[in-house]
DNA sequence: CATGGGATTGACT
DNA sequence: GTCAATCCCATGC
């Protein structure tokens, strides 16, 4: 993947991220579930402005963002958009693809629908953590991305586990992929496809 | 320097 | 369904 790729509109990015692969040293899976953040919102990290935490995000695009949640997980982004503005794409779940016995045996579980389907689930099975962050994704990183086929159908709804902004249909997921974390957006109910 | 709040998960009632 | 674990970092004194 090349930077350009990364450098459009955070939304954009998020969509087609659905479907490309995301490799770590013999682990590798295939993106099932996206999230948008943008420092036009209250929602993302780099909304409070530019300090030590969030240098990453406002940094050039196709780096890796990593940090800690609640204290025990770590979280993969793709930082988004040009140098200075802060948005990233939170990759949310994986469906494996290469290393499962490797993720297996990270993850402690047997269930392939376990292993990647979250985004503290992923970034464990993939063996990413902090040392991760600001590394490139473009092949010159330890995190690869790689491009897709064709486009997934993609189902549409609002970002999970958050209190602002919340209202915002921001996130994206293979629509009836069984690796999307829980609560699945489904297309019946309030959700758009695209 | 002390405190509080998470872009979550898994165990338990 | 409820809830604790656990740590980084932003904020406030």
């Amino acid at each position: 993947m090349d930077a350009e790729f990364f450098a459009r509109p955070v939304l954009q990015v998020a969509r087609d991220l659905v479907g490309c692969t995301v490799r770590h040293g013999a682990a590798a899976g295939v993106v099932v579930e996206t999230e948008a953040y943008h420092d036009s919102e209250p929602a993302c990290h780099a909304h409070i402005g530019l300090t030590a935490r969030t240098h990453v995000l406002f940094g050039p695009p196709g780096r890796a963002y990593v940090y800690r949640s609640y204290g025990i997980h770590a979280l993969l982004n793709a930082v988004c958009e040009p140098e200075g503005v802060g948005a990233a794409v939170l990759v949310r779940a994986l469906e494996p693809t290469e290393g499962i016995e490797l993720m297996r045996a990270r993850r402690g579980v047997e269930r392939l629908e376990e292993l990647c389907s979250g985004p503290g689930k992923l970034t464990q099975a993939l063996g990413v953590g902090l040392a991760d962050n600001g590394t490139s994704l473009l092949g010159d990183g330890p995190i690869v991305v790689e491009p897709r086929g064709p486009a997934p159908a993609l189902a549409v709804g609002p970002r999970v586990g958050i209190t602002k902004a919340a209202e915002l249909p921001w996130r994206f997921a293979a629509a009836g992929n069984r690796h999307v974390s829980q609560p699945r957006p489904r297309h019946a109910s309030g959700s758009l496809e695209a």
